[in-house]
DNA sequence: ACGAGATGTAAAAGATATTTTACATCATGT
DNA sequence: ACATGATGTAAAATATCTTTTACATCTCGT
C-alpha cells in the first residue's frame, strides 16, 4: 500500500518552466529515479528531502506534500 | 553529523499539558526510543512520522520541524 | 526514419530510519 | 530508604528510502 501522502510535484515542475524530473533531481542531490518514485507516490521522501524539494520551487512544505492520513 | 533539522517537539510536549515521551509514541503509533531519538536530534524521522508528529499537537509540519540547511 | 531528451520501471546494493530489548540515571512521592 | 515514572542511551535486527545500473517507450525536431 503506497503511504498516505500526496504531492503536488509534477504540477509545480511544469509551474517552474517546464522542469524536467533530472534538473529537479540535480537542484536537490538526488537521482532521477528517486524524483519519479516520490513523484509517483511509490513511497514518501525523508523529510530532509522533502525541505529540499520545497524549497527548490519556493513554497513551504505542506504546498508540496498533503499528509491524508 | 546530525541532519541538519531542528525541532520543537519537547517544548510542544509541555506546552501540551506535559505529554510525556510514552504518550506521544503511542499516539503516533511509535516506539519510546524513536521519539527520543527524534527529539533529541540523532536522526530526522519519516515525513509521514513527521505529519503525524505534527497532527498530535494540532500545529503545522514546520512548526515541530525546522530546515536549517 | 533517425537521434536526442524525457519519462516509466525494475532489481540489487547501500544508506538511513525504526523497532526491540535492555540497562542506566534522575526526580518525586510514600 | 524504597518504589515508581520519566528520560538517556546503546546494540542488533528489521524496514524503508535512495542510489546505481539498465532497459523500455514516447515525443519532438531534423
Amino acid at each position: 500500500m503506497p503511504p498516505p501522502i500526496a504531492n503536488q510535484i509534477r504540477r509545480l515542475r511544469f509551474e517552474a518552466g517546464e522542469m524536467t524530473q533530472s534538473e529537479l533531481a540535480e537542484a536537490i542531490g538526488m537521482t532521477r529515479q528517486t524524483v519519479a518514485a516520490i513523484e509517483a507516490g511509490k513511497y514518501s521522501p525523508s523529510l530532509e528531502a522533502a525541505f529540499r524539494i520545497a524549497q527548490v520551487f519556493g513554497v513551504r512544505l505542506d504546498e508540496v506534500f498533503q499528509w491524508t492520513g
